[in-house]
Order: structure tokens, then C-alpha cells, then sequence
DNA sequence: GATGCAATTGAGACTCATTCTCTTTAGATA
DNA sequence: TATCTAAAGAGAATGAGTCTCAATTGCATC
């Protein structure tokens, strides 16, 4: 079963693996890249299935607490719409996003940990996360003569 | 005179260098890298100028407009607290966040920018913008035994 | 199956950064 | 001076995300 990594979770952390959780990870599974909550909630609803945001939260915290899903920001200006992605396998910390239309492609560059790991040597730090996100027009948007939004 | 740039850059709109467009813009100079939206405020109050939020917003708008300044997010999560900094002129895109205290570095690396090429040009892509952003502990934060926030 | 108890949920109130609206002000021009 | 328009100020509105609390559920034990 799919959702055994976020039960062995739960279940270390003496938490339950409740109906609710167990749906919302299946209905997460069903996106095969980005969502945001707005899209998980309708989601969820059409399906019939009772849920308030407050669980919803609740669980997405849950899901990143077991790194099975992960937190991006898509906008160049945080003020708006953040996101969360179901985590892949690729790991990728990495995003392409085009400013005309937000669509993302993920990609994992080794020069970029690299980098990273350079960076943090330098200043005496020590290394945790990076994201870097570069924002593009793709070739459709261009096209159209889009300019960044 | 320093607000020349942010002048121009109206008259050019159309719009007029008003006394508080100004003395913002004077206030945000005397920060010497990130500010918040708050810190501001409370200076702008501190110094007796009358201002309204709403007026400062617009500001910082087409502060970012003329490309005076920047937006940027220094949380891995995005919920909270964005934050706007004063563009210096090495043009840093590239941040060194420390999870433990907030603290940040800018840093420029050509490979970050050769990266960003290749990954645009590989998806044909136009490049616009990118940013890096590398969240890690500082020393003090490891020396006073901080995890991550 | 019934009981007890802690974890969980749902609903909606709340928060807080940011934006919008609307009225007033100021400065340029006729 | 009168008029016109951009801009400012005040505060209401927005909206994503969080919090609260009463009601419910799951699970271990009887």
C-alpha cells in the first residue's frame, strides 16, 4: 500500500493513521506533480469527502514532517498562492517556472549542491536545504508574446 | 543626489516625485541590507513622518519597479513574514539564510548563473530571473546548539 | 461489547500582511 | 484664484494560514 511510508511515520511519532489522513495522502498521490491546497480541497470535496481546511493543514504539516510531500514557493513575490508539491523521488530542489503561465519543471543540477556545499564551507556553516528557482517564459508563452506577469 | 535614480525613473512614468516618495526612499537607503515592511514603519514613525501603510506599499511597488529594490523570501516556508531589501549594486540573487537566527549573506556565483543559462536553453526557455537560496547554520547557531526553526 | 482517555476532527473565529476604496490634500496649470 | 488630477491617508476588506474548543474517534483495557 502506498500510504505505509506515512503510516510508519505516524505510527513512530505515536500518532494514528486515521481515515482522514489516509484519504488525503491518496488524493495527494493522485497529482502527479504541484498542487496547492485550493485544488486539494475541491478536490477532496468532489470526491464527497467531508474535510476542513484546518485538517487539511494539519495533515500537509504532517506530510512534510515524514518528507513525503514538500513546501516551494512559485512566485517571485511570496505575497500569494504558496504551493505544495508531492515529493518525488528525484529529490529535485530545483524548479524552471515560467512567469506566463506557472508551469514548473523540476530539474537537479549537481552543480548547484556544489555550490551550495562551497558556500557553506566558506562561511562556516552547515549545509540543510537550498532551493533555487529560476523564472523563465517557456516556449508557449513566448508565442503568444507574453511578456513576465 | 541618491534618489536621482527613483526621480527619473517617474518622470519617466509620467509620475512626480512627491516629498513622501522621497523621504521613504531616503528612510530605506539608510538600511544597509534587508529590511521588513515593519522596521519601516516603526522608522518612518520614529522620525515623526506621517505615513500611511497603504503609501508605503505603493512605494516599495514602484521601488521594485525601477529595480531599486528587491523582494525576497527568506523562509523555507513561505507563510510568513516576507520580507523587501535594498538592491546593492553587486546584484546578489543568491542568499545564505541561517534557519536558526535569520541572519543572511549575499553571495553572487557565476556558476549559479551559468546554470541558469543552460537549464533555460535546454527547455527553451527565456530566461528572466532566478533565486538561490541556501538555508543552513551559522556558527553561533551551531555553537549554541540551535537546531533548525 | 462497554469504558476511559488521549488523539483527532470540523467549523468557524482569528491573525496579520497586503490590497482596495473612498475621501481629502497638494501641486501644477489655465 | 479656480480647476484638475495624481497622490496620500484612514481604515475596511481580503485571503492564506492558524487557533480554539466542543464533539468524535480509535484503541487499549476491562
Amino acid at each position: 500500500m502506498k500510504s505505509d511510508d506515512f503510516k510508519n511515520f505516524l505510527s513512530k511519532r505515536g500518532l494514528k493513521m486515521t481515515r482522514e489522513r489516509q484519504e488525503l495522502y491518496l488524493e495527494i498521490l493522485k497529482f502527479d506533480n504541484h498542487f496547492d491546497v485550493d485544488s486539494l480541497l475541491f478536490q477532496v470535496k468532489n470526491r464527497g469527502l467531508k474535510t476542513s481546511k484546518a485538517t487539511i493543514y494539519r495533515t500537509l504539516q504532517l506530510l512534510m514532517e515524514a518528507g513525503l510531500i514538500r513546501n516551494i514557493s512559485l512566485s517571485v513575490s511570496e505575497a500569494h498562492s504558496p504551493r505544495y508539491r508531492v515529493c518525488s523521488k528525484l529529490r529535485a530542489y530545483d524548479h524552471l517556472i515560467c512567469t506566463g503561465c506557472g508551469k514548473v519543471i523540476d530539474f537537479d543540477k549537481q552543480e548547484v549542491c556544489k555550490t551550495c556545499h562551497s558556500v557553506t564551507a566558506e562561511h562556516g556553516y552547515k549545509l540543510e536545504a537550498h532551493s533555487l528557482r529560476v523564472f523563465a517564459l517557456c516556449p508557449d508563452c513566448q508565442e503568444k508574446g507574453l511578456t513576465s506577469c
